[in-house]
DNA sequence: TTAAAAGTCAAGGGTACCCTAATATATTTA
DNA sequence: TAAATATATTAGGGTACCCTTGACTTTTAA
């Protein structure tokens, strides 16, 4: 017989509804690690979250068995139709609740992503959709990532890197990659690089690809590892 | 050697910072419990989680080794002063967000409760007090119970149950004892009651003390049991 | 073609819960 | 005050998750 009793807390949680919150963090991370590589590897997966490869190669399967990913051995791995829906899910709860933490609670570009690690897997959809409504739906994060809407639609941003323009070029900044490391965004900020900041190009060494860049009349200087993690809109 | 990699996640919750959800759930309940015995019994902390006596037993146990109850065998639990000060970090938390999603995002009194036990887990203290601070400190809840202030400062409330008040008696809802049964609150909320309105006893019915009661210009009964819910604030 | 790199598997460990059944203590009441 | 009852605790088991190490397999690139 099926008591209330009977079914404990975790057991709930894993009925469809919930996943445990080591699985949502998986899904993010393979989600994000797609974009630049794919199939995603063990190894990448395994750095990005600071744990052993056996532990993820183990945590593989169990993903795959519950149809959130799919693994061929030794081939990496790739999210499934079901298992990009919750990482897109994921990514909206987080976006919004960095939008929110950012605009009305004063928490700098720096501090949002760690914070809203920990709301994200707390949100139900109804207080994600009262939330975006709340902020006007915002269709970017304070990084300038976009945030996916209602229906998961997830508008691509630009694919101009900062570090490929040339001498003479001018862009706007659009967004960074790197989120959660909060002093590779403080070093931004110190330059006076955030989302929306026009620069433009003066020189570029042969080199090592450093950049002498313009950002609101001063002149700085750049090197061609951040400037690869930068985002640019060219307008010229 | 202590390496990065022989710390896991739970290993880091557990020095000091983070207790699990489960320890402040029990924290909680404990707390809430605490108000109208002293000290709590097994019993009432079992019934009132849903889980066995024998779960409570020996997460008393648990907790006293943490340092957050005291537990005599038999003789039921108290908080600490410790644990006192993380139930009111939580009880600020939790009634903060109820604050949030009901003025902001326009959930109903009854919906908040279980929304806000979701986020409260998930709040560090920066962001309890920016939220506070977004709020314009608000000192009480959607049910009308006290938050604590940023120093754990609880200013007690009301302590007359409209089912005291008697004929003629006027008086204004401060709160209500129940914040997580929606369904109680959808009842009180058919009625025309919620904290802030006014009412007056018109009769109280010798034989089990329900009571008609005149709310906005509106006359309604209201038996004994969910009077003795509803804080008031005697006004004649 | 062979060494290095990447990935997997097996075995084992630990935590944090939870439950039932049996037992122990306290309280009530006859 | 002894028996009956209500309350608590322990003992014993179980599950879900997640992690690690170490031995082994597959892929890759020199």
């Amino acid at each position: 017989m099926l008591t209330e009793a009977n079914l404990s807390h975790k057991m709930l949680n894993r009925m469809a509804l919930s996943m445990s919150q080591t699985t949502e963090e998986y899904l993010e991370t393979i989600g994000m690690l797609e974009e630049r590589e794919n199939p995603v590897s063990t190894t990448a997966i395994a750095q990005s979250m600071g744990v052993s490869l056996a532990s993820v190669s183990e945590m593989l399967r169990r993903l795959a068995e519950k149809g959130l990913v799919t693994h061929t051995p030794y081939g990496g791995a790739n999210l499934t139709d079901e298992g990009r829906r919750k990482f897109l899910h994921l990514t909206r709860r987080h976006r919004l609740w960095e939008v929110f933490l950012n605009r009305h609670l004063g928490l700098g570009w720096d501090e949002v992503y760690e914070q809203a690690c920990l709301l994200e897997h707390s949100t139900t959809e109804t207080v994600a959709d009262r939330l975006s409504q709340f902020l006007d739906n915002p269709k970017v994060c304070p990084h300038g990532s976009p945030i996916p809407d209602k229906n998961l639609h997830y508008s691509p941003i630009s694919r101009t890197v900062l570090a490929t323009l040339e001498p003479g070029d001018s862009g706007m900044i659009t967004n960074v990659l790197i989120e959660r490391d909060a002093a590779f965004l403080q070093y931004l900020t110190g330059l006076g690089l955030a989302p929306g900041v026009n620069v433009k190009v003066m020189e570029k060494a042969a080199v090592d690809g450093t950049l002498t860049i313009e950002i609101d009349g001063l002149t700085k200087a750049i090197g061609k590892d951040p400037a690869s993690l930068i985002m640019v809109k060219r307008t010229s």
